[in-house]
DNA sequence: AATGGCAGTTACCTCCAGGTAACCAGGTTA
DNA sequence: TAACCTGGTTACCTGGAGGTAACTGCCATT
């Protein structure tokens, strides 16, 4: 399926670089923060407004992660008050068709996750409360 | 470009369960366990193996929650020693064109990140010595 | 004079994810 | 008899991510 070309990085590999980036990318609040940036340059308090529930200090550090690595661009505006808009980079817009789908598929398939769960659970407490005269496995 | 359909979740909400299974794929070691699993079953010594540097307690805690939300099935087979296989479950399966492409997307990208990266601290160290007789904005 | 918007920063603290390392049982091989 | 395979579990501990809340400075509005 996939084109296997001759690549010097390997996540699966202890030590490599990549896995520092995955460590980005694996977190709740740059995908987040990716996938609002989708559609056009946001301001800091209107991403701080629509991710609900992160703090001040969280958005700001995970921007500069995300700037430090190149996903996304910092351009500061002369208002007044002044106007700080971040946007996707060149770099970061090559990621985020799949940012989005992964932020987003939860959102489609929550439904079978809870049933998922639900029978997990009920599976688990069956088997903690052992049924006399029947031998359980697990 | 998304075709925006009226689903009862969403994921920016606090509060949304969606955060819950975000915050599960947000995540490093589940990330590559599902990209390991997408070419067939593998057994749990040879994730191990695979993934590097994970260890068996976190490797096993992290199976259990992915297999909870339905994303990946375990199988025991009666060999000896015992046989464990886990493998993608249709909904797993689902999501790990995207998983994969997250996972292998900084293996392609990793140039440039490290060149934005130091642009980037080159940039801040020059801003931390002030060239005299340059102002400096930032 | 007080409140609110802008874009953050700072100090402080807590909690738990994840690391370390040993250990379990049962069976096979050297 | 000792080591190694299977697939994990357990106890213990620490670092640092991330939460809380207050505060900065500047300006406009009420």
């Amino acid at each position: 399926m996939s084109t296997q070309e001759e690549l010097p990085y390997d996540v699966y590999q202890d030590r490599c670089p990549t896995r520092l980036v995955l460590d980005r990318l694996a977190d709740k609040w740059a995908l987040l923060i990716l996938d609002r940036l989708k559609d056009g340059p946001v301001r800091f308090n209107s991403l701080k407004r629509d991710i609900m529930r992160i703090t001040p200090k969280v958005l700001s550090e995970t921007l500069r992660k995300l700037e430090r690595d190149g996903l996304i661009a910092r351009a500061v505006f002369a208002t007044v008050p002044v106007t700080v808009e971040y946007s996707l980079s060149p770099l970061g817009d090559t990621l985020t068709d799949t940012v989005s789908a992964l932020a987003h598929w939860a959102e489609r398939n929550m439904d079978a996750v809870l049933a998922a769960q639900a029978a997990y659970d009920a599976a688990i407490t069956a088997a903690a409360i052992p049924t006399p005269g029947l031998h359980r496995l697990r």
